[in-house]
DNA sequence: CTGAAAGCGCTTACAG
DNA sequence: CTGAAAGCGCTTACAG
């Protein structure tokens, strides 16, 4: 129910008195409607908001006569009029709890390279999924805004009862995954797992056998993904990670420094660490820097994301790299499409690339 | 005028056709509107409307079962028809050109941190103010979004021709800004000066003579504060920045790296740089890696921001802080304040603070 | 291909 | 303190 801060303005206050007007000498360039352009065109105003709405089944000539003059007028149609008669507002959510400000940042502009130049707004939402009244607070944020379309990157896209929320009420989202979470129309695939696999590969290659890997958060499909991942690429060469060299940390800087101390704190410390994002691997740095141990020499470190920090920090960081952004733009395109085409079979996907820099090299010991 | 993506759907697709009906299975759990509850306690739609509005002009009684029966029913008010009514949406919108990420997502957070439990939501708008038809594009989404209100960092806040478009447009807004660009009620200032005055005081009791600076885009006045400020500190200690020791950078992490290259290549290369922001402070790390020149032994460096690399790069920052979710989170609530309590005379203002860390040190040479 | 009527769910202006 | 009527600017459902 509305609070106080709902108040949009005290619309009482003037409630039983006298209208004072407005002053005189006020600039009142009154917005046209639909009415005017119906009456300029000598149409009905149905035949005007068949144009607006890309029907067909208006005659071409009419429509030309009826754009003119709306491109002429600069017209354009009220939203919140449309919104209340559509039962639906123009409004796509960003709904996310990636902790990574890059990240949300560079999905927010990809969403935004789509939406640009339409009527459809990017409304955010970030959100802690372990918060007390998470779902009933989401539930009516869904309930309430009658979203155009969500899109969902991790780890909200893992949650089901996020997802049943929306279908509940009727909304259309994209959820941005490692794993296949839902019918293709409304997936993003990320094959993370793959990504993982060509860290593991290039690791390998440069000659590493002690190795370690600081996991994700558990409650991340991700941080899974990745270790499947990076283990099927040690398979390949005959590599296994040791259960003991696997740290659970929670995708931020400070986790990534505790699971790398205990990692180079062993006696039979590893000679690469690859760490399940960009995060952790700097979190890797400063706790290699605390003993003394040098990157790449005595360390060789991965990480995933290719944040920007990756490449301004020294030595730079090798890493896996999405394209974040193009996801954003791919997110929100899906839900602008044409909701009656043929539904894809395969859900669209995108394979991360390894980025090699300065932090991985051959084992000195 | 609306293009083939402002489609909301094709609406005329079953023009002319049946109406196929609803499946029946189809769980139909209509939402309430103002009118049942009106039924329901046996008064008006209008007296509900008080309720909902916070009107004074409703017997406390009255009121009260009102407000069980809403409470009752879970019942929230229509958005897109409250909008209609209102001429107004529930929509306040961040307008930024700011290039930080750690910037805008902390600034969304505050202004988040407002909003929460409200109907309000936040819009993303990110803008680049050299664009061939910027202040077209920004009156148009001005005028279609009837926003509620719009919260300018700069150096957006410092255009006078957005702030012209939003005052025609009748929508309130907050201007966060360096220096005092508008009437306090739409202001909030942040002494910028001061806090790199602080950064000068800090260098100077170090020792150091031989002094640097890089400076942010000429655009941003925020650029101009900071070398101000700067400037006036060093005066403190009888010390000067010699016009051939600032460099113009553009707040990127590119730029700073040219700037220290020109400013480390000098014959009498300076002992301590106090670059515009971290973003360019992180640049003269890279470059003096490049030629040799330690931080902080040959080099002290200090940034502006705080950004979260600041603690996480070795060495790590000096640098000057502004509590950014703060602002954001001040800037919401003036916007969501009762339009008509008394303005203030003086804006609200933040001071920075400097955070010693260990790029800083006594010159060596 | 086009239109007159009714409706979306609220608030405003007026009246009592 | 409360309410009946009109209106916000669009679209839907129906008809022709």
């Amino acid at each position: 129910m509305p609070t106080d801060k709902d108040k949009h303005q005290a619309s009482d206050q003037a409630d039983g008195l006298q209208n004072t007007g407005a002053p005189a000498g006020e600039k009142t360039r009154t917005k046209l409607t639909i009415n005017d352009i119906a009456r300029l065109a000598n149409v009905s105003k149905k035949t005007v908001s068949r144009v607006i709405n890309e029907s067909p089944r208006v005659r071409e000539e009419t429509r030309k006569k009826i754009k003119e003059i709306i491109a002429e007028h600069d017209f354009s149609p009220d939203l919140q009029a449309r919104a209340l008669a559509f039962r639906r507002s123009f409004l796509v959510a960003m709904i996310y709890d990636n902790p990574s400000p890059q990240y949300v940042v560079n999905m927010q502009r990809g969403i935004l390279d789509t939406l640009e130049d339409t009527s459809f707004q990017l409304v955010v939402r970030p959100c802690d999924r372990n918060a007390p009244r998470f779902y009933e607070a989401m539930g009516s944020f869904i309930e309430q805004q009658r979203l155009f379309g969500a899109i969902l990157p991790p780890s909200v896209s893992e949650d089901e009862k996020v997802a049943d929320l929306l279908r509940e009420a009727n909304c259309p989202y994209v959820r941005i995954a490692s794993v296949e979470l839902d019918t293709p129309d409304r997936m993003i695939r990320t094959h993370d797992a793959e990504g993982a696999r060509q860290a593991a590969r290039h690791i390998a290659k440069l000659g590493h056998t002690r190795i370690g890997h600081i996991h994700g958060p558990d409650m991340f499909r991700s941080a899974h993904e990745r270790q499947r991942g990076f283990e099927a690429g040690l398979a390949e060469f005959g590599l296994t990670l040791a259960p003991d060299m696997v740290e659970e940390g929670g995708y931020t800087f400070d986790s990534g420094v505790e699971c790398a101390r205990r990692l180079l704190g062993r006696p039979d410390r590893p000679t690469a660490i690859f760490a399940g994002n960009d995060e952790m691997a700097l979190g890797v740095y400063q706790a290699a820097r605390e003993v003394g141990v040098r990157v790449p020499y005595d360390i060789t470190v991965v990480g995933f994301d290719d944040t920007p920090i990756a490449s301004r920090i020294s030595p730079t960081l090798t890493t896996v790299k999405l394209p974040i952004r193009e996801m954003g733009k791919t997110a929100a395109a899906m839900l602008l499409a044409d909701r009656d085409a043929p539904k894809r079979s395969e859900p669209i996907s995108f394979t991360p690339e390894l980025v090699i820099r300065e932090s991985s090299a051959k084992p000195s010991r």
